[in-house]
RNA sequence: GGAGGGGUUCCCGAGUGGUCAAAGGGAACAGACUGUAAAUCUGUCGGCAAAGCCUUCGGAGGUUCAAAUCCUCCCCCCUCCA
């Protein structure tokens, strides 16, 4: 790849790069003198569950990664006590080491889905955050003024609120900003939120006498309800951990507004092509939901494999479409020890649902079925003899087998 | 150190003695419609073998026939002044 093809592959999807020129100058060096740039992304320590939100960042790294450079994959671990200032800050609970180990285990096991293993750094901050001395601290806090510190967005909207503000969370950004300065990186990836933080890095480098790292941010990634940052709290996420199943109906749920979304930011085809599927899919020339069966085994095969996102999508169609059993349901053995079992209690006890009382409610609403058959009476008793099909919904099954 | 404002059911947020298992919104779940779309509409949304009973409104006591609401003590959060 030449140098602007490089550039294009490097910036597919990314909202700014920070300095453009700086990144072909930096891409050309690498080439003529063979050593690698560093690209340096941070990760929280906490929540090692990785979403699909995530992946769009891992996929830029690991584009990196492909043209032969060094990943940083950096764990805040020390900048995790502070909690990034950006939306709701909370204090957080300090992570024992033991905790952070755990998480960080997590974390590769979970990363190495996408990125390799072997061109891939895993550095925790704590390693020169907790060896910087009381000068040097001085020193990093006197790169900054109050005054460009409440420039930055969410600072100064809560200073016009007279919302608190913690001196502590000035550090945040600072601390991000040196843990560049420590890794002498070439490059920093994260979210557009990240911005601030990583124009830090920036600064502080140069007042360290290093070239000022590029800076390219990524679009969040909105969850499955459209509107809201995916984020594991708001439930609205695709882990990269679940099934199969989970991972190809997750995706076949969203909207057909968000899928184009997902295509830019998850997907690797050209933006061009994603703007003809759209057009094609507007001109009714195909169907939207075939459009997004394709996303849905692209993303289960990245996370699996294709065997797996092929059984996925055979099962959705035949749970989903045609309205017939899954392949496989929960089974429930039951020991015989009365004639006959009051349904709701049942269909608390294989797990269909969380109490009677719950059980009460949808059967009231025409949501459970028994055999096939939808249940009316929430008196429903049913004879404690051979096997049991239960259905709650549309997509809950059990399968209930008395011995 | 001083003054003031708060802690309500998953979340936000009403509620100042009975009509409160607690308005309204969001989320979630179910039904209709569909492509398991989305949007929309309808319903449900503490627990319980259930026209009743039990447990909930930061915590512990108390007043009262009756407390989320009044009193006492305590815990926690926030703002302003210094």
């Amino acid at each position: 790849m030449n140098i602007a093809e490089q550039v294009a592959y490097l910036t597919r999807g990314a909202v700014q790069v920070i300095a453009p020129t700086d990144l072909e100058k930096k891409l050309l060096k690498a080439q003529k003198t063979g050593v690698p740039l560093r690209v340096k992304a941070g990760f929280d320590p906490t929540a090692p569950d990785l979403h699909l939100g995530h992946t769009v960042l891992i996929q830029k790294m690991k584009h990196f990664q492909d043209l032969g450079h060094e990943i940083c994959f950096l764990i805040g671990d020390f900048t995790g006590m502070i909690g990034d200032p950006t939306g709701k800050s909370e204090v957080r609970r300090p992570l024992s080491a033991e905790e952070v180990a755990c998480n960080a285990a997590t974390y590769r096991e979970q990363v190495y889905k996408i990125l390799d293993p072997a061109k891939t750094r895993v550095v925790f901050n704590s390693a020169w955050l907790n060896e910087l001395s009381s000068q040097e601290f001085v020193k990093l806090s006197a790169q900054l003024t109050v005054a460009r510190m409440l420039e930055r967005e969410d600072f100064k909207q809560r200073f016009a609120e007279e919302q608190p503000i913690g001196i502590h969370e000035f550090l945040y950004p600072l601390m991000q900003g040196y843990d560049s300065v420590a890794l002498r990186a070439d490059i920093e990836l994260g979210g557009t939120d990240q911005l601030f933080n990583l124009l830090m890095g920036r600064d502080l480098q140069r007042a360290w006498g290093q070239a000022p790292q590029v800076v390219i941010t990524m679009p969040l990634l909105e969850g499955l309800d459209g509107v809201n940052k995916m984020s594991k709290s708001l439930g609205n996420y695709i882990g990269i951990c679940e099934s199969a199943e989970d991972i190809y109906g997750k995706t076949m749920s969203m909207s057909d507004d968000l899928m184009y979304k997902y295509y830019e930011l998850l997907s690797d085809l050209p933006f061009a092509e994603i703007t003809a599927l759209r057009a094609t899919v507007a001109a009714g020339k195909a169907h939207p939901k075939e459009v997004k069966q394709r996303l849905a085994r692209e993303l289960t095969t990245r996370f699996h494999n294709e065997a797996a996102a092929g059984r996925a999508e055979e099962n959705f169609d035949k749970v989903f479409k045609r309205h017939e059993l899954p392949e496989d349901m929960p089974q429930l053995v039951l020991p015989v020890t009365t004639d006959a079992v009051w349904l709701p209690r049942l269909l608390c006890e294989s797990g269909l649902v969380k109490g009677t009382s719950e059980a009460r409610r949808l059967i009231n609403q025409q949501a459970v079925s028994l055999n096939g058959e939808k249940v009316t009476d929430t008196a429903t008793v049913v004879p404690a003899t051979g096997k049991i099909l239960l259905k709650v919904g549309k997509r809950r099954f059990c399968r209930v087998i008395f011995r």
